[in-house]
RNA sequence: GGAGAGGUAGCGAAGUGGCUAAACGCGGCUGACUGUAAAUCAGCUCCCUACGGGUUCGGCAGUUCGAAUCUGCCCCUCUCCA
């Protein structure tokens, strides 16, 4: 088994009053203090966004993923550049999803075995193959901070007899992938699967916790489950992990579901959801959710969000921000991205702030009823 | 003045006797979006007191059981020649 050198987890401080903390992820010398919530670069780009809007953001570490680094430009390009650090002129934290959840949402073009994944390639139909080995191999080469064990994420819902079985498949490949992971500066976590089944999640999370990961993810969330549902999973998977190792929701950037997963015992947040629905033209705003499209702010000369501090509220009018859209100018969705993603930035950083004071549940309350938003949660 | 071509819903453009309130595209309006096949996708877009009804395809008058589609006259636009 490989030690890392310079990769760990410090808890700074135990809210008194929910499960919520706050801690210092060492990075390899980077540091990033969680909860954390994780803009996603499918592609070794957070679409639209610089590497130095990425840290005006104020994003501490950011996503990318196997699968489409795999298929473009390969991974071989990307080592050869020097690693996705230097490939994508990016010097903070990198994590790399698996292909796991490809699994999932590839689903048309796959058929799983024991061995791995056969998929059609959804570029150009090419019969492709993973397995759990190739995934951790690809992301050796890229050269992330973090990997993850490939897995399979599984939809909802699921009968408890193909969750088990797929759970177990998963915990064997954690334990394939972990086998051959060799990069010291490259850190690996373990992904709890389990469906909404107490018994599989705890199960799972306790065979995970003994291969000894250097984190552990929450996968296998937000696929269609109610809230309910998916806190219940959350919390399932978290009652076997250890708590000097960071815990990753993957997946999940509602509002609400970011802050149940804080006070639940969550370090790391990811999702597609700020940047996707910003491009589409949806925002998160203190007002609640906004559709900069509406025709009704073709003359609305105010900034998107008063409360916010970003580059898009700072400078621009909705008005503004409308025309581009209306015209599908690219600053629109660059503006719009910058403006969800430090939303959410802020929205952990105040909650560091309460953890911090042992204030976290009123936080949380303050933050729901201060903010007009529906049951999803943006 | 002469010779052609054409006028279809906000725009462009199909349709050339019934299956047409009228394809399709654009524009407009409203939604959706949670480890990114996503600058994507879905619905609506003549009027109304709306599981029904009322008016449409430059205008008017005809032919026909039935017309955006056929006939006549009129109005308008474009191209070429003088």
């Amino acid at each position: 088994m490989i030690k890392l050198k310079n990769f760990n987890y410090t808890l700074l401080h135990q809210d008194k009053n929910s499960k919520a903390r706050l801690g210092k992820l060492n990075v390899f010398g980077k540091e990033v203090i969680t909860p954390v919530f994780m803009p996603v670069g499918t592609k070794a780009t957070v679409k639209f966004l610089s590497p130095e809007d990425i840290k005006k953001i104020g994003a501490s570490i950011i996503l990318s993923n196997t699968y489409h680094l795999w298929l473009r430009p390969g991974n071989e390009i990307v080592a050869k550049a020097g690693g996705l650090h230097k490939f994508m002129n990016y010097d903070g934290p990198i994590l790399t999803d698996s292909g796991g959840f490809q699994v999932f949402s590839l689903a048309d073009f796959r058929k799983i075995s024991e061995e791995g994944v056969t998929f059609k390639s959804h570029l150009d139909g090419t019969k492709l193959f993973m397995r759990p080995e190739d995934s951790i191999k690809i992301q050796m080469d890229l050269g992330s901070d973090i990997a993850m064990s490939f897995d399979e994420c599984i939809p909802y819902p699921a009968t408890y007899d193909y969750t088990k079985k797929s759970m177990e498949r998963t915990l064997r490949w954690a334990k394939r992938g972990k086998d051959m992971h060799t990069r010291e500066d490259q850190a690996l976590f373990g992904i709890v699967q389990g469906g909404d089944f107490e018994k599989l999640r705890k199960y799972c999370a306790k065979e995970l916790t003994k291969m000894d990961f250097d984190g552990y993810s929450i996968g296998g969330t937000s696929v269609g489950e109610d809230k309910a549902t998916m806190y219940r999973m959350i919390d399932y998977s978290i009652a076997e992990l250890p708590s000097d190792k960071p815990r990753y929701l993957m997946g999940v950037g509602a509002i609400n579901d970011i802050l149940n997963g804080i006070e639940r015992g969550v370090d790391m947040f990811d999702c597609v959801l700020p940047t996707r629905i910003a491009r589409h033209g949806t925002l998160m705003t203190s007002e609640g959710r906004i559709n900069i499209k509406r025709q009704i702010y073709k003359d609305d000369f105010r900034p998107l969000d008063s409360e916010c501090d970003c580059e898009c509220c700072k400078n621009y009018t909705r008005a503004y921000l409308n025309h581009l859209f209306r015209n599908n100018e690219g600053l629109g969705m660059r503006l719009l991205s910058i403006h969800n993603l430090r939303f959410l930035v802020r929205l952990v950083e105040g909650a560091r702030e309460a953890i911090k004071e042992d204030r976290f549940l009123e936080y949380k309350e303050y933050i729901l009823n201060k903010y007009h938003f529906d049951e999803r949660g943006f």
